[in-house]
DNA sequence: CATTTTATAGACCGATCGTCTTTTAAATTG
DNA sequence: CAATTTAAAAGACGATCGGTCTATAAAATG
């Protein structure tokens, strides 16, 4: 079957995320993982963005619709990153959570403890926020909790989920933790404990 | 010595706490657990208070200056909660630590998991507030962490202080948990593994 | 009644959000 | 190539709200 071309100007390209998209996302994501949904501007995002208002309106209904894709886009890279950690086979599974720290470690202090975790910022706002946005980012988690289970299920089958559920919870305050003392030691404190409990008989 | 009386109008109670300032404070306190210091508005907050936009102007220099009041307000709260659970003599160490999550458990249901943590919620959102609140939250974090390290002291006088920043670091990751899926859940999972890690060998 | 201090009232300005109309750009079709 | 069609950008505009400030009322003293 032939495809029948449309009539008029196609879009710049036909993935649906033309160079203005990407910097839209790219600068929401990292608002949010400063400021959150609330304290985050338009005004101030299309600036560094370079993006008109007008043409933030043409690829998105409203600020709530772009928060959604928001989380979405940081799920995807999140889920990458973990991918890559967890999945890594020629490493144990202990030290493939080691390594993904290790790198979430770097990647704060690299942005000088400004940048914490987008889930977990929006999570303290949920009461402000559109109710959508709970559940969006609840599956989030869930969905982290699945990698980190299946990287633990080795080292104790039966209790794999209740630690990955365990270390999500906890991580969440870890990084908060490191935010307000503007130190690693916080995420490192973190991991130690875990990882003596998941080891403890 | 006799009492000299001050001229002009006499406060409406001389504690410095006027019923209209424990209206702001409580409300204040109220809004920060639920949303935030950002999404909290002036405008909706004194409306539930029932005081005028005016009078607020007359007892804080502005939201930042109410913010660091809230943030004690809060933390004296908390304070006088700690110590009422966790230096309850008749009762084992541990055992002092449960009750309060249980308190907390209690408390979370009985809002609908609409409030959590004052300190969790500014702690998220600290790229957006006054430079003042980030050492004013980790000052309050560490005085917690105080508290639950004299409380674990019997327990192992080694690891105590390490075991209490431990505690807080996950259970502001438990609380943000158990909003997220409105379940207290999460803090009893939270306990059942915190309290595995410091009773393992 | 003038003075002093407490407390209230609400006007005011600027920022932000979201919509709307207008303009430009890039392709297709006859 | 001119007309047509759709994509994308541009930014003016109004409604709303947050935060601050000035003016006024209330309650006491001398």
């Amino acid at each position: 079957m032939v495809q029948q071309r449309r009539r008029g100007r196609p879009p710049k390209s036909d993935d649906g995320y033309s160079l203005t998209l990407q910097r839209l996302i790219r600068e929401g994501v990292v608002a949010l993982t400063e400021k959150g949904f609330v304290a985050s501007g338009l005004e101030e995002l299309l600036t560094r963005a370079q993006v008109p208002k007008g043409s933030f309106y043409y690829y998105f209904a409203s600020k709530e619709a772009f928060g959604l894709v928001l989380i979405d886009a940081y799920a995807s890279y999140f889920n990458a990153k973990l991918d890559r950690w967890l999945k890594d086979e020629k490493t144990e599974p202990v030290e493939r959570l080691r390594n993904f720290i290790a790198d979430a470690c770097r990647g704060m202090e690299r942005y000088g403890f400004r940048r914490g975790c987008l889930i977990g910022n929006l999570g303290q706002e949920l009461v402000a926020l559109p109710d959508a946005y709970r559940t969006a980012l609840r599956d989030v988690l869930r969905g982290w909790e699945d990698r980190l289970t299946a990287c633990l299920l080795p080292v104790d089958s039966v209790r794999a989920r209740d630690w990955a559920r365990f270390f999500w919870t906890g991580w969440e305050g870890a990084v908060l933790r490191a935010r307000l003392e503007r130190s690693a030691a916080p995420l490192r404190d973190f991991e130690d404990g875990f990882i003596r409990l998941i080891m403890a008989p």
